[in-house]
DNA sequence: GTCTATACGGCGATAGAC
DNA sequence: GTCTATCGCCGTATAGAC
């Protein structure tokens, strides 16, 4: 289905989607979407009955089915350094496509009671965590480092994480372009793993 | 000086730090930083002209006088190794005493135009990178390996930055309270230094 | 389903009394 | 310096014509 075509119902939520990620629930104005959506106001509300209910249809689609099926790679059944490479690629991949989902998502964490918080616990509360109990049988087993894991997936989520959320920052740092900026992140797949990889089998 | 004889001027602008860092320049309203404040909207223009204003005498304090000194450790003259305990600990020290600070720093450059980004420019500019420079000599000197020097410093604030930003969702997903994120964040002060300074040394 | 018109409240900012 | 009152604007949401 080709961008003109698509249903009024459609336009608005990708609009939604967009400006939301930009600037948040709070700089959000109904006015922006419903222009950016070439409708109106009316509309925006006939269709999601309010702007937190849209918001919150773009959270869940945003984090839901687009970033926490990539974040549970780290559960998949891979051998650890595989996985690691795959984590780190795919996620980048998709931060790359869609590089103000973190900064979305956090930044709508802000404040322990905020609108997501709900919606984060019912997702948690059913998520395991095989990645450090992975690590924890290869440390058994001798094949690595017998050190604090919970540390080294934090620390591995950050570095891949962290440089889209201070993106803005890092290009304006090193004075580059969106195109090197992405360079930079595509040659993070390699060094990242190899920063992980070589303190957990330095024992 | 107590909290209770401070100047209204100074009220006033340890309220709009304190909702600023929590909310954001778009979901703060000036009446909630005058009620925080115990005054009026009247005065906080009186003393300020105007939020954008205030906002960004917030944000230079924050940014300029609290977090910049502190990532400068990067370029102090120290070796190596204690260079890189002493910035993760000082970093870290200063972000469990304002744990939204980069948070807030980062999520008011989003948007290239952002009202922050000219003053970044201006601070940016003056800005020497000895850090790198220092691992070149080092590499050079064949203490540690030879590879990209930007991401290892990429990595390294990444590691000390993003569980702060993260600092919700990681206490949701972990189960912890306040104090048991810090104790966290107090075994990184080891745990980050360690794996930079094993990548580095094992060529 | 779509639009125009409008209600209603909260926003930032200021004028003017004290 | 401080307060009350108010202006004008923009926000979300809805009623009602088509």
């Amino acid at each position: 289905m080709s961008k003109t075509d698509q249903s009024t119902e459609e336009k608005i939520k990708d609009a939604a989607k967009k400006i939301f990620l930009e600037k948040g629930f709070g700089s959000t104005t109904t006015r922006d979407i419903a222009e950016c959506a070439d409708t109106n106001i009316a509309l925006v509300n006939y269709y999601f009955r309010s702007k937190e209910r849209l918001f919150q249809e773009v959270f869940k689609e945003s984090f839901g089915e687009t970033f926490l099926p990539v974040a549970r790679i780290l559960n998949d059944d891979l051998p650890l350094e595989a996985k690691i490479y795959k984590f780190v690629d795919h996620m980048t991949e998709l931060l790359k496509r869609d590089p103000l989902l973190p900064m979305f998502v956090l930044s709508e964490m802000r404040g322990e009671h905020s609108k997501v918080c709900d919606m984060m616990t019912a997702i948690h509360q059913q998520e395991v965590n095989r990645f450090q109990q992975q690590l924890e049988e290869e440390a058994a087993k001798g094949n690595i480092r017998k050190t604090d894991f919970s540390q080294v997936e934090i620390s591995l989520m950050s570095m891949v994480i962290f440089p889209f959320i201070s993106m803005n920052m890092l290009k304006m740092k090193k004075n580059l372009t969106t195109e090197e900026f992405y360079q930079l992140m595509d040659e993070r797949k390699k060094a990242i793993p190899e920063m992980i990889l070589t303190y957990l089998r330095h024992k």
